[in-house]
DNA sequence: ATTGAAAATCATCAGTA
DNA sequence: TACTGATGATTTTCAAT
């Protein structure tokens, strides 16, 4: 799909902020109510803007630790990693799982509350997944940088 | 700031949709659309709810090629992370940057459109910054799960 | 804290250039 | 593709409880 500068522009804004109205995008980009709607539309239709969400700040629920867990699996056959990719998506704590490369398989983001959580999840969840061979968990300090924002404009 | 069973369930809906109207999400939880539309401009003072944004699809925009980048500074001094962090920030290509535990410092989730760009990112601006050590690559093979909703009720 | 209803704002869709 | 104008839906405010 092509997207010209203004389908660009008006993602770039949504991204930050996707209560902006069509009026407001469309004072910005000088075009008219309906030319921004009918864009949105589009770039929605054609799967450019998977979906609008609220975020949520992790540290007022509750679940201020953030860890990467590094997995190995004993074995690679494909269906131990398709049942391992099936089991982890229905951990809740696991926000983000990858396949990767290098010395591990996977790399997951898990959020929890604390330390003690984070080893309730390890030993009743994590561990207890088939074919799980070693692991390496890396602990949070601190955020640096967080955005859900794809760079467009480059 | 206390929540209550309420108070989640429309975080959990608006975490997955945050275009569902205050109507829907009257009739879901059996409240008034008032009530409903308090509790909101309530979680969004109180900073439960930090933003709303439109997620957008890396691939459709040429950002298909992700990469988790280790970083191990030479030195620790205060103002050399400080510096660090400052710069890492500025990159666009950089979508999240944690200070971490273990034998790396940070670690950098960069979002590129392919080997060449990433390659292009690392020599031209990562070991351009101060303070470089070593830095470890970790590519992307395929996405298994991909969220940004917060666990909230368990 | 919740309600119901009014007022203001917005999204959406025809018709048209 | 984009625009104007009309309509229906939604958000927001407010008095009352």
């Amino acid at each position: 799909m092509k997207l010209d500068k203004l389908d660009l522009k008006i993602l770039k804004h949504l991204q930050e902020d996707s209560k902006m109205t069509n009026k407001e995008l469309s004072n910005l980009l000088d075009l008219s109510v309906t030319a921004v709607y009918e864009r949105i539309k589009r770039l929605e239709r054609e799967g450019v803007i998977s979906k609008y969400v609220a975020l949520v700040n992790p540290e007022k629920v509750d679940k201020g630790f953030m860890v990467f867990c590094q997995i190995k699996l004993i074995q690679h056959t494909k269906s131990y990693l398709t049942k391992f990719e099936e089991e982890v998506t229905r951990l809740s704590e696991v926000l983000e799982c990858y396949h990767v490369s290098g010395e591990y398989d996977y790399i997951l983001k898990v959020l929890v509350k604390d330390m003690e959580e984070y080893r309730e999840f390890m030993v009743t969840k994590l561990t207890n997944l088939d074919h799980i061979g070693s692991t390496l968990s890396t602990f949070i300090i601190s955020k640096v940088k967080n955005t859900s924002a794809v760079n467009l404009l480059s």
